[in-house]
DNA sequence: TTTTGATGGATTGTATCCAATCTTATTTTT
DNA sequence: AAAAATAAGATTGGATACAATCCATCAAAA
C-alpha cells in the first residue's frame, strides 16, 4: 500500500474515502448513500461500509435512519455560524485549561510550527499549512485533562473541510500573526488572555467564511 | 413485543441494554466488552453488537480501538465537572436561541410539565420526575435552529445516568422552583435571563453532584 | 538474565447469504 | 377518478463462516 497514511483497517480507509468524497462534493448534500453501490465502487463488502457510515454519522456528515439508510447532510450558512461559535467556545475553554500544563518542549514545538507555517505561506503550500495549523491547535490543547471537549474539538475539525477557511485570500498571514500573539500570551502565563485570543481567532475565521459564502 | 418502548431494530435494543448495564455498573469501568460474549448473552449475532458499540462510542460510554475491541469508559469526578460545565454552556446557548420561536402551545406544555413534576415530587416518583424533567429541557430547546448543539445536548443527557442527579435529597424541589423561574423569564420575553437561569440550574446540579461524590 | 522469536488461542475484521422492511408501481375497489 | 390494497423490486438488517490480527506463553539465543 503506497497510500500516504496506511490505515490498520479497511473500514478506516472506506471512512476516509467517503469523507473526502463528501468534502469534494462528489456526493452532494441530500444524496442517498446506498451501501451496495458504495461496496461495488470501492471493491469491498457492505460490512466495512456500514461501519464507516456510522462513523461519519458521528462526525455529523451523514444521517442514518433505521431501514432507510444514509443520506449526506448539507451544510448551510447557519451551520457554519453554529460550528464556529461552538468551536470558538470549546477550544477556548480547552486551551485555558491546557496552558499551565504545557512543557517548555511543547512551547518550542509550537514556535517551530509557527515558523513552518510562515514558510508554507511563502511557498504558497496550502495543504502543508492546513496540516501545521491543525498540529498547532491540537498541541495547544494537549495539557487539558478534559477528554470530552477535546474529542469534540477533534470531531469538529475532522467533520468539516479544514482547507476551506484557508482558501480565503490573505487569511493565512493574519491567522499566523494571531498564532504568534498566542505564543506571547503563553510566555506571559496568562491563560485567560490565551483563551480570548483563541476565541477571537476562530470567530474571525468563521465570519470571514460566512461573508465569503453569500 | 410488549416492551415499554418497542425499537424498530435489534441494534437499538442491544444499545439500550448495554447502556443500561453500564449505568447500573453491571459492566464496570475499564471492563472489556467482548463481542462474542455479549452476543451469546443477548442471544443475537455479533453484527448488531458491533453497531451498538459504535453508537455507545459516540455517546462516550465506551472506547473502541482497532483490532482490540471495546472498553467501558470510567467516569471520574473531573468528568462530571466537565460534563456539567459543557452542558451548562451548551444548553444555555440553545434556549437563548430557542425562546423567541416557542409557541404559546409550547408555553402551556411547559407549564403542565412543571405541574406534573410538582406532583411527581409529592408522590415521590423519581422515574416520572426524571422523564418529565427531560421533556421540559428538551421542549425548552425546541425553537433553536442550530442542530449540532441540540444533538450534543441530547447525547450528554443520554450518555449519562439521568437519575443520579435527582437522587440528591431535596434537589427536586429546588430544581422545579428553578423551572418556574424559567417560565417567568419566558413570559418576560428575556432570552438572556433565561439563558442565565438555565446555566445556573445545570451548574448547581453539577456542583451538588460532585460534592456528593467525595 | 534479558531479549528475541516463534506458536497457538482468543478476538476482531470482512465476506457472503438470507430475512425483514421499505418503496414504488399497478391493480382493485369505492 | 380517487383512494386503498397488493405485489414486485430495491435496500437495509442480521446470521453465519472464514480470514487477519493481536496477545500471552514459552523456547531459544545472546
Amino acid at each position: 500500500m503506497k497510500q500516504s497514511i496506511d490505515f490498520t483497517t479497511l473500514q478506516e480507509k472506506v471512512t476516509a474515502t467517503i469523507r473526502e468524497a463528501i468534502f469534494t462534493q462528489t456526493f452532494k448534500p441530500g444524496e442517498r448513500l446506498i451501501q451496495d453501490e458504495l461496496a461495488a465502487k470501492l471493491g469491498v463488502s457492505r460490512m466495512p461500509i456500514r461501519e464507516a457510515l456510522r462513523c461519519l454519522e458521528r462526525e455529523g456528515l451523514v444521517e442514518m435512519l433505521p431501514h432507510k439508510g444514509a443520506q449526506v447532510i448539507g451544510i448551510s450558512k447557519e451551520d457554519i455560524e453554529e460550528l464556529y461559535y461552538l468551536r470558538s467556545f470549546l477550544e477556548g475553554v480547552t486551551v485555558q485549561k491546557s496552558m499551565n500544563f504545557l512543557t517548555s518542549n511543547d512551547r518550542e514545538e509550537l514556535q517551530h510550527l509557527v515558523e513552518k507555517m510562515d514558510q508554507d505561506i511563502r511557498n504558497n503550500n496550502l495543504d502543508l499549512f492546513v496540516n501545521h495549523n491543525q498540529e498547532f491547535h491540537t498541541l495547544l490543547q494537549k495539557g487539558c485533562s478534559w477528554k470530552k471537549v477535546k474529542m469534540l474539538n477533534k470531531q469538529f475539525i475532522e467533520g468539516y473541510p479544514a482547507h476551506v477557511p484557508s482558501l480565503i485570500p490573505h487569511s493565512m498571514q493574519v491567522s499566523n500573526e494571531e498564532h504568534k500573539a498566542m505564543l506571547e500570551a503563553l510566555d506571559q502565563k496568562d491563560p485567560v488572555k490565551l483563551r480570548q485570543l483563541v476565541e477571537l481567532h476562530i470567530m474571525r475565521a468563521g465570519e470571514k467564511l460566512t461573508q465569503l459564502i453569500e
